[in-house]
DNA sequence: AGATTAATATACCGATCAGTATATTCAGAA
DNA sequence: TTCTGAATATACTGATCGGTATATTAATCT
């Protein structure tokens, strides 16, 4: 990596949870540059302005989720088996989520919802991309017999909203059996739908 | 209504949406004086600071939504039909609670997870309050012998978490839908556990 | 009406904001 | 080793932040 790209990246990994954690206007630039060691120039001089390096910043929150996600998918054959890994991801990797501030879609989604349009057309992105994955994962399943029909449309909704909203409540509550409470109520909802 | 009181009312009905869609730090002082018409003067003599103004301005919007859901509760009896008529709250409403800025208590934990000690506070009365009362209809109705028995505790945060994450889905996404199919699923659930 | 007090407006504070022009330092090529 | 361009640091800008001391206005009581 040659010398501006390492600096670029330095200053996403270190950004990254800190606008997950205090938001767009929340954040500023001494922020940047307290958690860097760098100075205001020189993240001028790797970013245009406050809003890439916190458009990136989200790009980098939401590829690292991407990545483990598919890491785990990887690994299982069966549809049903890919929606279960999925989940497991979540009951194994709440702790690490939480410390970064929770989930990037989820902050960011509530975050963006006023002003910063870049931002939001970002997460909006990531919604739909994640909701395709989970519907695909499905409509395979139901291909393969592996799953009985449903409507996977839906219940990728059904579940990326009840993941959201128990995440939320489980870090404001600090009680993250709430979140495991909920993903268990999916799973055996997926082992029902199992065939 | 003396003088102050209305002062101070108008200052919070002006705050409390702004407050939902720019969240704390994105509230700044100028926003007040602009929606109210007031200087900073008059809002510092009916508030001591910035804190307050936005912690009154959620228990504002919360007591409204409390309020309004209350109302429709009042108007039926049996359990299974104060949950319905609690989701059916959302079904009607969507629109201006959308306007508003989304639903203040999902908006005050995402916002309030990092700095705003009283912010978090309250939100999470709002959270445990809201849960509470939904299970104290769940429980009346299984001693009634009006639904099946459930785990309440567990059922209530079900029903929170999919009804806050599809706010947060249906509003980015602009897709009202979502709310209104992931209702949906929790009514039809209410109605396989009526007696 | 005149006096008193409460409510609001004005004008200011130091701090900090995002952003930038310029100076300095550093790494790699010759 | 010296030169050169890229990378980073320094020092500054005007604007705006939350907050406040003081002046002005409005309402209430005698």
């Amino acid at each position: 990596m040659i010398r501006s790209k390492k600096t670029r990246q330095l200053i996403l990994t270190k950004a990254a949870p800190i606008f997950n954690k205090k938001g767009y206007t929340g954040t500023h630039l001494s922020d940047l540059t307290n958690a860097t060691g760098l100075t205001k120039g020189s993240i001028y001089g790797n970013f245009e302005n406050k809003d890439e390096v916190a458009l990136e910043a989200f790009k980098y929150n939401y590829r690292q989720l991407i990545n483990d996600i598919n890491n785990r998918l990887q690994t299982v054959e069966r549809a049903d088996q890919k929606l279960l890994a999925f989940l497991q991801y979540y009951k194994d990797e709440y702790r690490a989520i939480f410390k970064k501030g929770g989930c990037a879609v989820l902050n960011t989604a509530i975050d963006s919802d006023d002003g910063n349009k870049l931002l939001r057309k970002e997460v909006r992105r990531a919604i739909n991309n994640w909701k395709k994955k989970l519907e695909t994962i499905l409509d395979e399943g139901i291909g393969n017999n592996e799953i009985k029909k449903i409507e996977s449309d839906k219940f990728a909704n059904e579940i990326i909203a009840l993941i959201e909203g128990s995440i939320m409540m489980a870090k404001t509550l600090n009680k993250p059996q709430i979140l495991i409470d909920n993903i268990n109520k999916i799973e055996s909802k997926i082992k029902q739908l199992t065939i």
